[in-house]
DNA sequence: CGCGATTTGTGCACGCCTTCACAAGCGCTT
DNA sequence: AAGCGCTTGTGAAGGCGTGCACAAATCGCG
């Protein structure tokens, strides 16, 4: 939408954007900001300043004012960070100004909840194709989509300009799929089965394991229950600053 | 279930297990090699090298054998891995030798597909509740279980041994619900609501929010897209290595 | 116009994590 | 029993990320 964008502390006059290569840690938390900054937003707020931000999307505060640094100054000194205009510069970066459409392959329990989920379209993503192999699935309308056979997948992905590509198959199927999505040209696949796929160099590949979630809190338990029977249990004091967030 | 322990480096011959603090990011990855392990297992494999394991976990092998050392050394150079044994290490560190109940809250599109989903049991999990506010949902049996009033999750905690509770509300209700089970005692909390949940310290919580994946990916669409309108576009080769996962 | 209050942007130090490279150890073969 | 090939476990180096602490910059007010 906004597409505004604003003086690159690098000044590159070209036509190009001068790509600033965040770090991938700052990458990951710029869509806290994200949310946080169109909180701030719909409550009314112009401006925030470094350490309101940071409360809000959980983080220490000189953390984000690096990573916002990372994007250049949009802070003013003494005052804080214009809300609307961090919100366009973020989106901007993110690219999330061009809407992206986005595919989903696998449309069983999880794929279900997926498709009826409002919150990618208000957050720049809109899916717009829905397959299964499944001959059951096919044809239905999810959602005012309607269920294609994973064969059309190919000619979709280029007909629709699909670049996303969400796999929600059973884990035995989503190397298959995959390798179909890559062939079609998508170069960024959000998977959801519990496996590691294997794909060319240049598409990113991100991975969402509930199991290994609950794995890891399953450790802080066992971690917790040895260490409660040994000495003094601490005072519970102080909050947040524990909260643990997916990225890679 | 196979709760046999194996020596101790720093060998401490008392009650408690000698809890070896690990890094953040070997924990993060011990669930992937315990699922590439069972995988191998059903294989018909016995033993594995650090080699072989690493490329069915999609991981650098030295960053392996690094992971598996901290553990204490469950290798045999020349040889490998034992496959069962280390199943069995990794199952003890994760705790997961005990079976663990997991409370789930909002049975929503998402919650649904949860509650229905046989990947929990099968990693040592098992739901024991489901609640909800809506009391067109209370009532309700979803995959054996009933959904109840969400003011009854206090007494459940208590009374079913309740140690993790998942959110699946909507981001409004999702502190209220925290804040209950913390106060019921539960002390791991799977967040999938996107906000930010205050917790008091000795409490855990991972988030999991499936549009900061899609925004993560959309960033290197966009970097990709900006690249390839520059030099030459680099020759795809090799594949893996670019593979990113959850965790903090 | 000057001053103090406020808040950003960042230099710096520290710790964690990753990766390479290789010595030490194990088993198989001869 | 000795040698050889294979694999683990780890020392060391480098890179990345975090957080402190403070100088620089801006605003509001007298
Ligand atoms: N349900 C959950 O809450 C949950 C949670 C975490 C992870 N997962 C993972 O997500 C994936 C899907 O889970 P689910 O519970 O929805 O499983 P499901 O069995 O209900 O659905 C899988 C769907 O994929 C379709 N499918 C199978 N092969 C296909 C192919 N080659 N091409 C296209 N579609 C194909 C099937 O027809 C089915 O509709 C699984 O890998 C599961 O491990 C699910
Ligand atoms: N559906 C998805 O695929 C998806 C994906 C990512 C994130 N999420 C997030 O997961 C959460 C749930 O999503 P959904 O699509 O299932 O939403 P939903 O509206 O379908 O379900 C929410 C459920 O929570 C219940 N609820 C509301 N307040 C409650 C309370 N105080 N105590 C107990 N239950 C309460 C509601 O009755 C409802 O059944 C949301 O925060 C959403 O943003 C969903």
């Amino acid at each position: 939408m906004s597409q505004q964008r604003h003086g690159n502390t690098s000044g590159n006059a070209g036509g190009v954007p001068a790509f600033p290569d965040l770090p991938e840690a700052t990458i990951a938390r710029l869509p806290e900001y994200l949310r946080a900054l169109h909180h701030l937003s719909e409550a009314g707020a112009d401006t925030v300043s470094s350490e309101g931000l940071a409360a809000a999307a959980g983080v220490n505060s000189a953390k984000l004012r690096k990573d916002l640094s990372h994007l250049g100054s949009y802070g003013t000194r003494g005052v804080g960070y214009d809300v609307t205009l961090l919100i366009d510069q973020i989106e901007y970066i993110l690219g999330l100004d061009q809407r992206r459409n986005v595919a989903l392959v696998g449309l069983g329990n999880l794929g279900h909840a997926l498709a009826g989920y409002a919150g990618f379209a208000s957050r720049g993503f809109r899916i717009v194709a829905l397959f299964d192999a499944d001959h059951d699935q096919v044809g239905k309308r999810i959602h005012g989509l309607t269920v294609r056979h994973v064969g059309e997948l190919g000619r979709a992905v280029v007909d629709e300009g699909i670049t996303i590509g969400v796999i929600a198959t059973p884990p035995t199927a989503a190397q298959g799929v995959a390798d179909e999505l890559v062939t079609a040209g998508v170069t960024s696949i959000l998977n959801f089965a519990p496996c590691v796929l294997s794909v060319p160099a240049g598409v990113d590949v991100r991975k969402v394991d509930l199991a290994i979630e609950l794995q890891i809190l399953s450790f802080h338990e066992h971690r917790k229950a040895s260490l409660t029977a040994l000495p003094g249990g601490r005072t519970a004091e102080e909050d947040g600053e524990n909260q643990e967030a997916v990225g890679s």
